[in-house]
DNA sequence: TTTTATTGATTGAGCAGTCAATCAAGAATA
DNA sequence: TATTCTTGATTGACTGCTCAATCAATAAAA
């Protein structure tokens, strides 16, 4: 057989260069012809490793959230105490990897995506489900349950809401004070909750 | 059969018909015939009156931002306290008018088409500074500047968060508990912050 | 008749997806 | 060792379609 082997490392190529593509361009909208060119290959090989540009698409957005959970993971595993891991979830949100423009480019056109793409929404909801479990959990440990659920409830969409207006700034987007807002939230509610 | 000063009206139910289309779609992809025919018409008539599909969609959004603003307007009008001016900010934001899926929607795609249009950033900077200014206003006169700043910060970021979410939730949208969520927050905040 | 409104037909560009053909590396054969 | 096979990898060219934009023609006021 020929260079035996290439298929995972082209499809791998090609995702990589389609994050970058969409997030240039911000948008869908990039045709397969960019995507490959940006990975160094034709078209038509897209197309054979693929099946397809939707499915290109969705192996995208897989391996964007594959790579989030294991951020994710490997934050968690690192802290001990419940704060830290609420601080873990929340930082990992805005970690250097998942807040480059391009990445948080491609969110937001797959949260677009999503409203044409049963999959796409599924996926989605995948990571909103994970996002608001493992807030939760770790909540649940400093406070009540119904507490818990409520403010994790608050922080995801508090980073979502981070997550589209950093998409806009022209600015480098600023980690630091977003994250410090997310915690600040978190902390004040922690302090002050009663009720909701 | 031009009975004169048809111009206003052709443009409006373009516009109308434009936030339904991409509301319904989901997406900026509608095409110009689709748009016609929602509205009725041919679609070369909507070149002939917006020249192109881009200013068509610039007309839509500003629409949409000039509707917002009367909303707002309206709602301040007939708030007389500090606080009443918050939750009317907020109000307006999930009003029935401004909640509906296909308004959400609209929005959403406007947001993606900003990261490739210069002009429509520019619209969408409009809104965001608009909103931080009239929330800033209002909670300047129950706290600190620098308090009222950060609060009308998170607050903006939330209700930018709940938007996005609900635009991707299945069921009908739930403007209680959003409204309720984020006048939580600027509650707590004004009841327990020291510092942020 | 001049102006405004309106459309069907047409064009030209761009793009996803297909296909037949080529290339090269390893395996089998002699 | 030299000579076919075999097969994954890879591509250029092509197809069929969609769509924005344009234009020439028509109909009704004014």
């Amino acid at each position: 057989m020929p260079k035996i082997g290439m298929e995972p490392l082209r499809k791998r190529a090609l995702i990589d260069a389609a994050i970058r593509a969409i997030g240039d361009r911000g948008s869908l909208d990039v045709t397969v012809a960019q995507i490959a060119q940006e990975a160094g290959v034709s078209a038509a090989l897209a197309h054979h490793y693929f099946g397809g540009k939707e499915q290109l698409f969705l192996a995208t957005m897989r391996h964007l959230l594959t790579e989030l959970g294991q951020d994710l993971r490997s934050a968690l595993h690192q802290a001990t105490t419940p704060a830290a891991r609420v601080a873990a979830v929340i930082a990992v949100n805005f970690s250097a990897s998942q807040f480059a423009p391009q990445t948080v480019a491609a969110w937001l056109t797959f949260y677009i995506h999503a409203q044409q793409s049963e999959e796409t929404r599924r996926l989605l909801r995948v990571y909103a489900r994970r996002l608001h479990s493992n807030l939760a959990h770790a909540l649940c440990q400093l406070t009540d349950r119904a507490s818990a659920v409520a403010i994790a409830e608050g922080a995801g969409a508090l980073i979502d809401g981070l997550y589209i207006r950093h998409a806009l700034r022209n600015g480098a987007p600023d980690a630091v004070a977003a994250i410090a807002l997310v915690e600040d939230y978190v902390a004040t509610k922690l302090a002050c909750g009663r009720k909701a």
